[in-house]
DNA sequence: AGCACGCCGACT
DNA sequence: GTCGGCGTGCTC
């Protein structure tokens, strides 16, 4: 604790440009000398403006020689705790973030729309004849008003005279700004319900005879068990809200006000709540039970994971604890708060299903009240706050979902284990295929490994020899053909003889197939056979992929599009060649193959509405074959089928991306798992023109350790996460040599920084152009720092630069 | 956001 | 020399 009358106060000021981690001090005047904490949101002056900002912390002495007074105390009550501010510290720190983004985190939804600015009557200050005349009428008003909003004195002179005159009135000390913080509350619902009476139904037809309207409502509530909306029982019997007073005033019907809050999820009746049996939940328990805080790993299937799920739920709301559970998406955040309300006591938040700012602002109050035991939500979720946290569920930690796609770029996985660290609680990671980074805190001890099964005995591979971790593997054999030497067959040369005959086999059994292509679209370029003109993207300098469906040429990295020319705009030959394949050249080859057969495509470029059809379609047994992308992941209840063929999936395996090979495991073992789901008969065949790829052979030993080993390999050479942390720095310019400019120039000034300091652990990748070397008009050039230092030299990237620590994407 | 400062090219 | 546009950095 500092001492009871801190002279300053440090400052979190609400400015999004503050780049850095900076704080601002300033003086703390008497009245706020016994009242001042961390956490409380206060007002201040800034350059010319008045913000607000968060105190974090409180000191005898201030780094600066001048410092202004705190304007005012905006909450008394601290908005932020301890924990949360310094969770906010970490962010920013670790991934290069300005700190007021960061504090936003963990700070109230949208919180600058619950701030109201009022104005009050500063001093005795005589009329200046040389005011405005909205200056002067903003004056009366504050006279007349004694306390005014800002709303009321818009609405006298609108928006641009009214703040342009009340800043130069606060300016120059004739009006007073306060701030107060009024938070939205979630609209209420007005219910009405048929009061129960003892009179009988003929009684009260004659008591109504003569008001048909009543009569007809108080039928209607009758009809209904339990309440309803005023508004949809007077729209279904067409009757005015006199009638329902009318119910009201003779007893026979009753108003509820009830705050509607969609994102309380009950639990149903009849709670199955079966405690798990076996090593996985006697282990997991035994952790939970200590109270512990650390990191757990829990590898199994989805049923496996989430029974065990539940029970550590229980386990925790029986310990009086909080528990958050992240999924790595909306559909299955609300999927899992069903599931687990269902097999859980009490009511679980599910923070996705808030949607407007006042319910999300209200359900961040309740967590922080600690009214809320049970919280499931997206990545957001972690930075709720929790104030007797016990467990944070991570669901599929390997998900991409878990990664923040804008600035700034956190984490799941690690902004929790921070969390954990700081408010206490146990950190549990359920993964099906775990991250290459995940598996190597497990072999290095910094995580616990529990297996949930279920499991088979699998083919004995030599690995480190140092673990056996029990990892569930998808059943069914994998076949890998060398797509260089196969036969093909059919148009476009895409299918080999091997798909095609496996293909034909499970039709002549009235089986289902699904085949897997990473790429959208009917070719990959188009390319002039005359003059081998290669049609570019306008904007970026990608190839433009042909959809022969829409007949237009697209660009995958920005979406641009354009009609598909029928001749060369060089030479104006007509003879245009579709060059490599995606998903829509697929479906056209084996369409030809198996006319008789329905097939469908799954991938982005078709509606929801589309897909939805034809997956039941593909349930019914309408469709038997599903081509698609990534985009049948999201089918991934609904695909089961005795064949998986992966027509193409080794693209990325040749981009300069360290992580494509994980990526490229992750999704085929994904597929695998909720294709070919549990049914032992089932096949994959991976064509390939790598077939000696680790990813590949990996798969067919059916060996994570392979796997990770190989890559391990790779990534210890050349020093790669996890061995040393990376930031990817970016700096995208219209111009190309500006781009080019601003990266050495940074790169020069990281490395006299480097030489400075000889201890330092750094290392600097390029500056180099992107891969696509063009995107959306702009030329973005990057650098990749490696080493255990680099979070030291961040400040060093200004304005224009683009910081991502941990990227899961180098191109 | 809004202002100060400094650099550079255009003009007196 | 000086003016002003523009890019950059600072605000306790």
């Amino acid at each position: 604790m500092c001492a009871a009358k801190p002279a300053f106060a440090e400052v979190v000021v609400s400015a999004g440009s503050v780049r850095g981690n900076q704080t601002f001090h300033y003086s703390v005047p008497d009245k706020l000398k016994s009242r001042l904490r961390p956490g409380q949101l206060v007002l201040v002056s800034f350059g010319r403006r008045q913000l607000h900002g968060f105190v974090v912390g409180l000191s005898e002495e201030a780094p600066v020689e001048q410092t202004k007074e705190i304007r005012d105390l905006i909450s008394e009550a601290p908005l932020i705790s301890d924990s949360h501010l310094q969770l906010a510290r970490w962010v920013s720190e670790h991934y290069g973030a300005p700190l007021p983004v960061a504090v936003a985190l963990v700070a109230p939804p949208r919180l600058a729309n619950s701030l109201k600015a009022h104005y009050t009557v500063a001093g005795e200050a005589s009329i200046d004849v040389r005011r405005s005349s909205s200056e002067r009428r903003i004056l009366d008003l504050v006279r007349s008003h004694g306390d005014i909003s800002a709303a009321e004195i818009y609405k006298e002179l609108g928006k641009t005279a009214a703040t342009r005159g009340v800043d130069k009135l606060v300016r120059d000390g004739l009006v007073d700004r306060k701030i107060k913080l009024v938070f939205p509350t979630p609209k209420v619902e007005r219910l009405v319900g048929a009061r129960r009476c003892l009179r009988k139904p003929k009684e009260i037809e004659g008591l109504l005879r003569r008001a048909p309207k009543q009569y007809a409502l108080w039928m209607h509530l009758l009809s209904n068990e339990g309440l309803v909306s005023v508004a949809e029982a007077l729209r279904s019997v067409s009757a005015s809200a006199a009638a329902l007073s009318g119910l009201v005033k003779r007893d026979l019907a009753f108003i509820e006000h009830r705050q509607h809050l969609p994102y309380v999820i009950g639990a149903p009746e009849g709670i199955k709540a079966v405690e798990p049996t076996g090593q996985a939940w006697s282990e997991l328990k035994g952790l939970l039970q200590n109270g512990r805080t650390g990191k757990v790993v829990l590898q199994g299937s989805e049923t496996a994971r989430w029974q065990l799920y539940a029970a550590a739920v229980r386990a925790m709301q029986h310990d009086g604890r909080q528990v958050v559970v992240v999924a790595p998406d909306i559909a299955s955040a609300t999927e899992l708060a069903v599931w687990l309300a269902a097999r859980t006591g009490g009511w679980i938040a599910d923070m996705t299903r808030a949607r407007t700012e006042a319910e999300r602002i209200a359900l961040w109050r309740s967590i922080r009240a600690g009214e809320v035991d049970v919280v499931v939500g997206a990545r957001a979720s972690v930075f709720a706050p929790f104030t007797r946290l016990g467990l944070v569920i991570v669901e599929r930690e390997e998900d991409a979902g878990h990664k923040n796609s804008n600035t700034p770029h956190y984490h799941v996985v690690d902004s929790a284990a921070e969390l954990v660290q700081r408010c206490g609680g146990l950190l549990l990671l359920g993964t099906e295929t775990p991250r290459v980074t995940t598996f190597f805190d497990v072999e290095n001890d910094s995580a616990k490994w529990i297996a949930a099964g279920p499991h088979e005995t699998r083919p004995q591979v030599a690995g480190s020899g140092k673990s056996s971790r029990d990892i569930s593997w998808p059943s069914g054999d994998v076949d890998i053909v060398d797509a260089r030497d196969s036969s093909m067959v059919g148009r476009f040369g895409v299918i080999t003889r091997s798909i095609y005959e496996s293909v034909q086999e499970v039709m002549a059994n009235r089986g289902r197939v699904v085949l897997y292509v990473n790429r959208r679209g009917t070719s990959a370029l188009t390319v002039c056979r005359e003059c081998a003109y290669v049609f570019e993207c306008p904007r970026c300098t990608t190839s433009l992929v042909q959809h022969r469906d829409t007949n237009q040429l697209m660009c995958h990295i920005c979406n641009w599009r354009g009609s598909a020319p029928s001749t060369c705009p060089e030479c104006e030959g007509d003879r245009l060649r579709l060059w490599g394949y995606g998903s829509e050249a697929v479906v056209e080859a084996i369409s030809h193959l198996f006319p008789q057969v329905l097939v469908a495509r799954v991938d982005s470029d078709r509606s929801s509405q589309d897909l939805e059809a034809d997956i039941a379609a593909f349930l019914d047994g309408e469709v038997s074959i599903l081509v698609g992308t990534q985009r049948l992941l999201s089918y991934h209840r609904h695909i089961r089928a005795s064949l998986l063929g992966i027509i193409q999936a080794d693209i990325g395996l040749k981009f300069p991306d360290f992580l494509a090979p994980e990526r490229v495991f992750q999704t085929l073992m994904r597929l695998r798992r909720s294709v070919l789901a549990n049914s032992l008969k089932s096949r994959t065949i991976v064509q390939t023109v790598m077939p000696d790829h680790y990813v590949f052979t990996a798969m067919q030993n059916r060996s994570y350790e392979h796997f990770f080993c190989s890559e391990m390999d790779n990534r210890r050479t050349e020093g790669l996460p996890p061995i040393r942390p990376m930031v990817k720095a970016t700096f995208a310019h219209a111009r190309m040599e500006m781009a080019e400019d601003e990266a050495f120039r940074a790169r020069r000034e990281l490395a006299t920084v480097i030489s400075a300091d000889k201890t330092l652990d750094i290392e600097i990748l390029g500056p180099a152009p992107a891969v696509v070397r063009r995107q959306r008009g702009q030329y973005p050039w990057q650098m990749l720092l490696l080493g255990k230092d680099v979070r030291l030299v961040l400040p060093v990237f200004h304005r224009g630069w683009l910081l991502e620590a941990d990227p899961l994407q180098l191109t």
